[in-house]
DNA sequence: CGACACATGTAACACGTTACATGATTTG
DNA sequence: CAAATCATGTAACGTGTTACATGTGTCG
């Protein structure tokens, strides 16, 4: 839901071609965006279809046989849209850790003992590597770099300390006792109901 | 990635029919986890072709006409294995909050500022909901509920603490030149290279 | 020449979403 | 009886992945 966004946003930038959008994508946004080249394409197809993007007309000097998109009245419409729009944080609720550490509970073969050691190694590896990172960047000329690396040592951070949190909480997850089913049980489950939700 | 192991870690601990995980997956990771109907007997279908789950043979007492499944041997591996290898957060170096910031910063139709603040308002507003939540929640019954708002809750600090430090830094983007492309730039690009991954 | 970067695609698949079709059983 | 819940699916589509096919141009 969001390559598409990035695609307006730099060919709203500058008319591009698809292996030069795929060069500025990650020129732009850094390795972590860097996407599969068939994608662009794809990406492209349907930008069209929808009318967000169209094919330049060949003209103004030699353009190779490159195919050049430029985006149109109505992407940039929608390109404004989207980053006027703030995100919603709620997926937050879906933590993967969180579902392991559940049935890692709820179903013998793995201990959360296990779960929240093997992902605390892994967190404090990563941790090393990003402050490592950090002190390497030029805070000249890769500011943008760096705020992206002070975001992710902020969230494993906080994952650290939420790790602790649980391990210090762990024996009264024994006492929890498993789910049932049986025609609609109606012990409140963990309810999400966050902004403009209704369950 | 994740829906079938929830699947199969509710199957390792009792056989179940596809409407029947249904409901377990909501009543043990809660509303935010709760997915499409369909998507069950798909995921359902995926893991009996790779021999991850297996259809009970009917007999034992009466089932009515519902399928009912159970974990295999493969399964339990698949499960184990899940749930022993941590997950990598780099992902958080994927980040869409940051992909607006600079690309606002490049494409003029909207500035920086108003993404930052509008991102700020919805992150205050959710924050407001966990906090109510929390102190909603008995301790005693939803301690795992309450592990999973703490962990939204922290979540939420660090993108707030994170905008301010953007703001404070805003002049500085303006700074910032706009990518190019012309063969290969070499103005080195922020780079991931997160652990035992080389571009 | 041969390797590599440039350039554009297609195909197959996994996962997720919404929507629809089709019935059986329960219950107000 | 009508509506809701139970129960099992299918279809269409969006997004993402990997892999492959197919060329041109450049450079050591």
């Amino acid at each position: 839901m969001s390559v598409r966004h990035v695609m307006l946003a730099l060919l709203d930038h500058t008319p591009a071609y698809g292996y030069q959008l795929h060069g500025l994508m990650e020129s732009t946004l850094g390795d972590p965006w860097a996407i599969n080249i068939g994608q662009i394409y794809s990406t492209l197809s349907r930008l069209e279809r929808e009318g967000l993007v169209r094919r330049r007309r060949k003209a103004e000097a030699e353009t190779g046989d490159r195919t050049v998109y430029e985006i149109t009245g109505e992407g940039q419409t929608e390109l404004a849209q989207w980053l006027r729009e703030p995100l919603s944080r709620e997926y937050r609720l879906r933590d993967t850790i969180y579902a392991k550490l559940v049935l890692s509970n709820l179903s013998g073969s793995v201990s959360p003992e296990e779960v929240l050691q093997a992902q605390r190694r892994q967190l404090l590896s990563e941790m090393h590597e990003l402050t490592r990172m950090r002190s390497d960047a030029d805070p000249q000329s890769e500011l943008l770099w760096i705020l992206l690396l002070e975001s992710a040592i902020m969230h494993l951070e906080a994952d650290l300390r939420w790790l602790d949190m649980c391990e210090a909480r762990l024996e009264d997850l024994d006492a929890i006792p498993p789910p049932r089913y049986k025609g609609r049980p109606r012990g409140r489950p963990p309810k999400a109901e966050s902004t403009a939700k209704r369950s």
